[in-house]
DNA sequence: CTTAGCACTCGAGTTATCGGAGTGCTAACA
DNA sequence: TGTTAGCACTCCGATAACTCGAGTGCTAAG
């Protein structure tokens, strides 16, 4: 347990690292307002909040830097969220009351404002598409082989495919059996989709179409697509502002990972409600040793939908990111509510 | 005008730099395979092809390097585009003969697949749609005030946005209207649709629909959308693989430039047929000014549909690459044409 | 328990040193 | 006249030596 005193410390110089960047010394420390002790009193603290494994030294007889577990403490029991910037929050309130607009572009929209805003790298997953229900499915003909097939949920999500049709199979078949899944699974969430065609129309269709396989083929792949997890990225060159990453190698390996979506998808992912902080190697991945993920899931009907996060340098701006990364994804989840319900 | 003797000079100076990225020695060249001449004499030449701007000096007493106009005259008159390795060659063809998928989808993979290859940034514009023809318009509607809209080509491009039906305006109004503007436009090209509607449709319109200046609008967002130029990049972290990026100063103004769409629009058009090639300066942009940009149009019945091509430092592979893009080119407009004919 | 004082440490930044690759020039040679 | 060997010279880059100062830990006094 730390000592008030102890914690004061501890809080300072993580506050100071994270501005500045550099080791923090204990005449640095002591001068801040209403710190009221002397360096040398510092210095004795600073000593055992090192023993303790709170603080490490670069090297004897320079600054403390913060430990992981000294984020990990100050994240925890130190930090107070931040108050938003006026124009901040006004930025983003802006965003949700806007026309509404297509989702996928208040999404990347969304992104966008938070990587300028904090000035990292940030990400959103989602929002899932598995619970929304089917409104609507086509085929469209191009010629005599080639049609789109369209799928389009309540949600007013699109997904769209181009078809080749083979030999054998004539494209009027095939629109008069997709009319007839158009009417039969409206409705139907998509997760249950596959299952509702093989249970419930699998004798139906053999009677309507010589090549249904091909069909329920078709249906596999684009609920396939739809399901897999979308990934939206902003702010990519803001890690190239950070002192840490002045090295091209560390750039590297960072950025090779962000262009991994199944990656990024599981760093970001949290399972709990409320905003997750994961620090350094709390990431278990080397390229992202040296840096913490801060993500939040937003929510509809108490499920989440999706995720949205901030990737940055250990040094992270915590109380800012988290405050802005509370907001965001209440507001968020305030429009999905408007927009679906 | 250059000897043989300094071609052959010039040329081995470019070969060996594009390697090895460093300065290249007289005694270096005289030792190459058929060259047969000794340092000194290399030097002399050397020294006047420095004197009439084709090499440079980082410093005396280094070797040299090529200058921009070096490059511009080894790319000119000297290189001979390579023999592209079978492997290679077979992934290419692979890509066009699979069964056909989405365009973006091979959009996607030949971008990729180049930036693969060549082990420089890749990028694609287009191909552009604005001579596509209509085949599809419709609207779903999702509840009261929310619904789709799709536009479909002829060419299977897809298109759809969201929209907010405004107060006093029925969806059932609109439905109709876009069922008649379905049959009327469909075959019209893209880029003479919104004229088609104001001079042909517009008394009609005007007679169905209380509120067709809704519509109008709506159409005309989407055709705007629609004819932007689409960018697709692969292959972003290649560039910090480059030994002249080791500074992540560079490194950060190319990528954002990469990040601004306009920009590498109007680096990559190529309005001549055929490979065209940039270099440094002459590009006109100071963040690539150590960069060359080589692309090349893909056609359809003679018009330019697109552009496909690679970002590199001045120091690149042209041989490789011009063969590379010549190869793409023809094939990838040879799958246009198979797609769409 | 706190703090002033002090010797000590160590890295960062600067300057000095050194080796070697490469040049330009000269003179000899074909 | 063109080519080449030889040689003195240049200059970069790597390495070592040096200095400076911020910061520490320890001690002893308040």
């Amino acid at each position: 347990m730390l000592s008030e005193r102890q914690k004061k410390i501890l809080r300072a110089v993580v506050d100071e690292y994270i501005v500045n960047a550099e080791p923090v010394g204990s005449r640095t420390v002591s001068k801040r307002e209403d710190m009221g002790f002397s360096a040398a009193t510092i210095r004795n603290e600073m000593a055992d909040l090192e023993e303790m494994g709170f603080l490490e030294q670069p090297h004897t007889s320079a600054g403390r830097i913060p430990s992981q577990s000294g984020y990990r403490y100050y994240v925890d029991h130190l930090m107070v969220p931040e108050r938003l910037k006026r124009s901040d929050l006004l930025a983003i309130r802006r965003l949700f009351t806007s026309q509404m607009d297509a989702l996928e572009q208040t999404i990347q929209q969304t992104v966008s404002i938070l990587s300028r805003i904090t000035n990292y790298t940030s990400i959103m997953l989602g929002p899932e598409l598995y619970d929304n229900k089917l409104k609507h499915l086509q085929v469209i003909p191009l010629n005599d082989r080639l049609a789109v097939a369209i799928l389009v949920t309540d949600t007013g999500h699109v997904d769209q495919r181009q078809i080749t049709v083979p030999e054998g199979v004539s494209l009027s078949s095939i629109e008069q059996t997709v009319n007839l899944l158009n009417t039969k699974l409206s409705g139907v969430p998509l997760y249950r989709l596959k299952r509702t065609v093989y249970k419930e129309l699998f004798e139906e269709l053999s009677r309507h179409v010589e090549n249904y396989e091909y069909l329920l083929a078709m249906i596999d792949q684009m609920l396939a697509s739809e399901l897999e997890s979308r990934v939206f990225t902003s702010g990519t060159t803001h890690i190239l502002n950070q002192p840490e990453f002045k090295d091209v190698e560390k750039v590297k390996s960072l950025m090779e990972l962000l262009e991994e979506t199944e990656t990024v998808t599981r760093l970001f992912t949290t399972r709990d409600t409320g905003v997750q902080i994961k620090i350094g190697y709390e990431n278990h991945l080397e390229a992202v040793s040296h840096c913490s993920i801060v993500s939040a899931s937003f929510l509809l009907d108490g499920r989440s939908l999706g995720t949205i996060g901030v990737l940055g340098p250990t040094r992270m701006d915590y109380q800012k990111v988290v405050s802005l990364l509370d907001v965001l994804t209440r507001d968020f989840s305030k429009h999905l509510r408007d927009l679906y319900k």
